[in-house]
DNA sequence: GACTGGCACTCGAGCAGTATGACTGCTAGC
DNA sequence: GCTAGCAGTCATACTGCTCGAGTGCCAGTC
């Protein structure tokens, strides 16, 4: 493809951004310095209205860009826009004050859809990723007992477990003992395994009760890999011009659904790898008139889980791709640092 | 106020918030058997709309309700409309699933968001009110601690230590034993008074890191009292059918403020009572276009904290006071029993 | 061959004018 | 105290119209 068509390509998504309406030859031609006529630009966008990269909504109106133009548009900004000093002190210092993994992730949030003007969308660190830091199990009542394992992360997961008898002190002690000397410093996904065998230390009276907890470890690993998100800014959503019942209804609904959300982040990718699902690309049906920036986080080589931002397809992809990084990077020292 | 006079504005506010058109005084004969014609009606809400009650948007429309005459209509309204026994069994089957108090939390908004169609809000059980179920504190790294808060209700509060120096597993364990026994059982309002002199019982060496916990502690009870609060159904928003931006959006910036939800929540009252504010008698200026039904639950004779509903003015007022009465009701039992 | 100027054509937006009908308010009569 | 009927009001919807932004095409220029 031509520099030049490539050029005005770029600039009709500039403008289109900037104004959200169709833009025009002329119009093109004043506000760019791209050195040759209107009509000639009316050429090379018929071309890439052939090619598919531009629509027009009607005859007389001017040009916008199409999914297609908008992938080609990102694929080829070489330069993703980095956050400046003082923007990354910002971020750096609003995320420093978090007291806890719930505050890391809520200012999360906040910090991406302020930065970018759209919805943020923050996963909890994956516990299937995550190491087992603790396993707490304390007495609530008669013959309750409140089980809580902790991750590595500062993610923390509580269950309660009903058993038929009360049981003593002694006992518990000893099963939390031998709980943590199994499973302190496994990785979730082993949990499973290290607990096999584990309730033939115990007296046979007491098997029902271990068993009875060692079921809830297991369906709390297992049924909490079913992760946890964050949502946040949707009140950028009113800010779309549109029509309004018929994009922001369906995509408000989408947002509350979880299961929606994570297949939306689809497979975490390697930490600061971005990933950007334009429109249809995305396999959310409700969401196919909007983008996707996203991005893992996380120390080491694999992301211990995804964040990103949705907004509108027409939205400023090189600054939001920018944020989005930027924050994740942080994000990922701080859990490092836990 | 006569008789028939009220009659007509309950048969106003019905219509109105069915059909969300202004009805006029055929419109309300022909639908309502009133028994008296049309003319009279219009004499009627003359009367009406000299007192506040109601209003003309234009001349030749018919009438809506004001705020006034919401209020009256509700202070009227003898019968908050139960709900029904399958559907008092499908609330208690959906919420006995939930796992942990999270789980709870999530389950409510979204059994209430769903049998209101409106946007529900649900604050966390108030760590004042509750009691000190555990204190935790777990080794994590070399110098650095968790500590863990549970509440009787199931709530935990986490926060990382960081000390200057590591500590061993002994101190420790004497730490948890002398936390809980001084906390276990306590009223969170009363943490700070049972720590004083707890550091005495430590050697000098140990006690800047005793000194360190302890104000840990106080911090998180203390700034935990801002408490939290869970939002959902949003996208029940899109349904009103007025401009978008200018209704929707600051409703949406403000649900996102959740110094603002606490503000609209008030003070939380005794469990079962329901609230109602309508209109501008929010204190909250984006959500003067709102009305707000909320209710105390909890066991006992003082609220655990407070959950509601948030809707346009038109709203349901009789079906929505019903749900959410009977949602709180459900979670008060679940939270007696954990 | 690439670019430009000019011209005809298309089509939505906006505007004025008009018809429609849903209401109300009033008054005379039951 | 209620009702029927009538005049008056006014938002809404529709029509026909003009205007102008923008396109596509073609002949001409460098």
């Amino acid at each position: 493809m031509e520099e030049r068509k490539l050029a005005v390509l770029r600039a009709i998504v500039d403008d289109y951004v900037q104004t959200h309406e169709p833009v025009g030859s002329k119009a093109l031609v004043d506000r760019h310095s791209l050195g040759v006529s209107s009509a000639t630009i009316r050429n090379d966008m018929s071309a890439l209205e052939e090619d598919g990269y531009i629509s027009a909504p009607h005859t007389s109106a001017g040009r916008i860009p199409t999914d297609k133009g908008y992938r080609l548009f990102v694929d080829k900004l070489n330069s993703v826009k980095p956050m400046s000093a003082p923007e990354r002190k910002a971020i750096q210092t609003f995320l420093d004050q978090a007291v806890d993994l719930d505050d890391v992730m809520n200012r999360t949030v906040r910090l991406l859809s302020q930065l970018t003007k759209q919805v943020a969308l923050v996963q909890y660190p994956s516990l299937g990723r995550s190491f087992v830091r603790h396993v707490e199990l304390v007495n609530s009542g008669s013959s309750k007992l409140l089980l809580i394992l902790i991750a590595d992360t500062g993610r923390i997961e509580q269950r309660t477990v009903d058993l038929i008898h009360s049981v003593s002190e002694d006992f518990l002690h000893d099963l939390r003992t031998r709980l943590n000397v199994a499973l302190d410093g496994q990785l979730f996904t082993e949990v499973p395994d290290r607990l096999i065998g584990l309730s033939d230390n115990f007296q046979p009276d007491q098997r029902p009760a271990v068993n009875t907890i060692i079921a809830t470890i297991l369906d709390a690993v297992v049924t909490q890999s079913e992760e946890r998100v964050v949502v946040g800014g949707t009140s950028n959503l009113a800010r779309v011009g549109e029509d309004f019942t018929a994009t922001v209804g369906p995509v408000l609904e989408a947002l509350e659904e979880h299961v929606v959300l994570l297949r939306l982040f689809g497979e975490a990718a390697a930490p600061d790898s971005l990933t950007v699902r334009i429109g249809h690309e995305n396999s959310v049906e409700e969401l196919q008139r909007a983008s996707v920036v996203t991005v893992g986080y996380g120390s080491g080589d694999q992301a211990l889980a995804t964040m990103g931002i949705l907004g509108p397809t027409r939205m400023d992809y090189a600054g939001s791709m920018g944020a989005v990084r930027a924050v994740a990077r942080y994000v990922g020292q701080i859990l490092q640092d836990q």
